[in-house]
DNA sequence: GCGGTTTCCTAGCGATCGCTAGGTTAGCAT
DNA sequence: ATGCTAACCTAGCGATCGCTAGGAAACCGC
């Protein structure tokens, strides 16, 4: 054997993840067998034993991990927009950031998707971070409902109204390949511009209404 | 044995078929066994391949039953809004069937969520009979833009815009048992109406803007 | 060079999977 | 009643599943 490289047990665990990650992505918890995930990792089965307890062990910490993955990065890059009252801003850069997710990671929605599906005890513990950060937008909603710049409508109703739009979009991107969701058919810009458009002239009171062209510049 | 029912070969074919929904669209493909069926069929595993050739043609009868459902009796409904030019009307109905159709059919969700990760060579049909549906209600856009009474946006991306906010809380609903997405925290109807009201006001031009209250009486 | 530790493999266990050969029984026409 | 067909069951095959006992081989300090 000529370069059959021997790694250190925290290199081999990251790379048992790795592979996992891929695998149980692709194919289920159910649809992925501990003999392929050797094989994909470069070693045998007692291998992924001696960092893991179990299959269930492995699928476990991976969901856990990737359920955090998202929701904070977006909270963070969201407030100085909210801060601003930059509400063309915001939306459109949340959108962005939704439909990036999806296509620069499609092994997250298929992951978590699978894992609400074949084991809910684990999937619940990303509806609560969604949940977490729907309850974020809903207040940015209730804060400038307050200030009167957009309708009184239910803020709940609301963040579920534009996440479901990007949600949706991104989802079906992911699981068929869909050419409009995956920008190939065009630019993902103009899509999310569109689509916030239509979202805050349908909030906002009647007199700031989002111009006609990109608002690109003229944000601040 | 007191009452051991002997079917004709139709009569078990349905019961075979009936009793298959639930345990795929609880479990998935790979979830459910042979046996596990022909237990909650009431019968043993012979009689099922009397029926179907294989656990997969069963599972394949199945979700290209389901895959049917749903569009076509929904594009039958919205047509006399659709004539009248109700845009009120038509929208609000078609987000109530949606979410409908999730409430009242949970299974219909999780059957071909499971197909589209699992097998996506049978998603794929779902896939084609969601984008005829889309593919109408862009259709009905694209009229209404060109006789003015909705602003100049991509046809296709406002239906999109429209069905994500709906699969999205209907998919919610069933994967979380989300209580607002089953409309045990405040009825469907105003949930729905009031993102009717934000699409709306988002799309047309300015001079017809929805009601603030319940526009149910005034729709003709 | 050499013992000791760590990393990895060979081989295979018991359980369960999809599926089937061949026999049994119920229900019908006659 | 009796024979025949269609509906159903018993028993088990070969394959594959998650998982593990016990040994081989690479790497370390010395």
């Amino acid at each position: 054997m000529p370069s059959s490289s021997r790694l250190t047990a925290e290199e081999r665990r990251a790379a048992i993840l790795e592979a996992a990650l891929r695998l149980f992505s692709e194919r289920g918890y159910r649809g992925t067998t501990t003999r392929a995930l050797a094989e994909a990792v470069g070693v045998t089965e007692p291998v992924l034993y001696e960092h893991f307890r179990s299959k269930r062990d492995l699928y476990a910490a991976i969901v856990q991990a990737k359920c955090r993955e998202g929701f904070q990065q977006g909270a963070a890059m969201l407030e100085p927009y909210a801060r601003a009252r930059d509400d063309w801003g915001l939306f459109t850069r949340l959108g962005e950031f939704i439909l990036e997710l999806y296509r620069n990671d499609p092994a997250y929605t298929r992951l978590l998707l699978f894992a609400v599906l074949e084991e809910p005890e684990l999937g619940v513990l990303f509806y609560e971070h969604q949940h977490e950060g729907r309850q974020l937008l809903a207040g940015y909603i209730r804060r400038r409902i307050e200030e009167g710049a957009f309708r009184p409508v239910d803020p709940e109703v609301a963040a579920r109204a534009f996440l479901g739009m990007f949600f949706h979009l991104g989802q079906v991107g992911v699981l068929y390949n869909d050419p409009l969701a995956q920008g190939r058919s065009k630019p993902v810009r103009e899509i999310v511009e569109a689509m916030v458009r239509i979202f805050l002239d349908g909030l906002r009171n009647e007199q700031a209404q989002v111009p006609k062209q990109s608002c690109k510049e003229d944000r601040k």
